[in-house]
DNA sequence: TCCTTCTGCAACGTTTGGTTGCAGATGACG
DNA sequence: CGTCATCTGCAACCAAACGTTGCAGAAGGA
């Protein structure tokens, strides 16, 4: 029984430097590929591409302003994906503590 | 305030592949390369090479059995994994309810 | 012994994350 | 208005990751 997993979005947020882009844009509420990558170790180009793909899943919408592209963090899309970090951790912590009582239970039988 | 996430770790359990091997394994106790590739759509020598990655990370561990190489899940480090996906979406989770606990405010305030 | 099967290794193709370089558009400022 | 700085997109290129096919070696079963 596994959990319904939205595999393009898992991969979104499966990337580091995805990961702590989203970071920034909760932090600070918006930014732009520039803003973004002075603080991350990749180039602004990098970036860019990174944000079509948070884009792509839903996870940001872009604000044409002026000269630049601002990014805002989709907070119904976020939602969703730690809903489902939450799922697969709970179906993965289900399995382990079975495991762990089966484990105890033939430790129990053959102490006695 | 970002959580500390092994990156390894977490792109380990970020391919979907390599999920549903973890699943398949922890629900059937054990598998190789050749019983898993089986219930996935991808051929043994992919399996084989997720294998490897999924065993450097540790969330595998390998027994010689004859002529088979018979793979079993490292519980405490899945258990570390799924650590951290709660972390992660708590952090979010924090995040998100603050962002929506402003946005109700300035409303109130807007209102009055 | 012979055949089946499980394995590893090597070569290859495609996608993905990253880079550099360059050209276009827009805002700021003399 | 002209110039310059800055934000952007596009293209070429590179390396690593994920996947494939093909083949050879080792171990169990008839």
């Amino acid at each position: 029984m596994s959990v319904a997993v939205d595999d393009d979005l898992w991969s979104a947020i499966g990337d580091p430097t995805r990961r702590r882009m989203l970071d920034l844009l909760l932090a600070d509420g918006a930014g732009t590929a520039t803003t973004l990558s002075d603080s991350l170790p990749v180039t602004r180009q990098a970036v860019a591409k990174h944000l079509v793909v948070l884009d792509r899943v839903g996870l940001v919408h872009v604000t044409p302003a002026g000269r630049e592209r601002r990014y805002r963090v989709d907070e119904a899309q976020l939602a969703r994906a730690v809903a489902q970090l939450a799922d697969v951790g709970a179906a993965w912590d289900a399995r382990l503590q079975r495991i762990k009582r089966i484990a105890e239970a033939i430790e129990r039988s053959q102490k006695r």
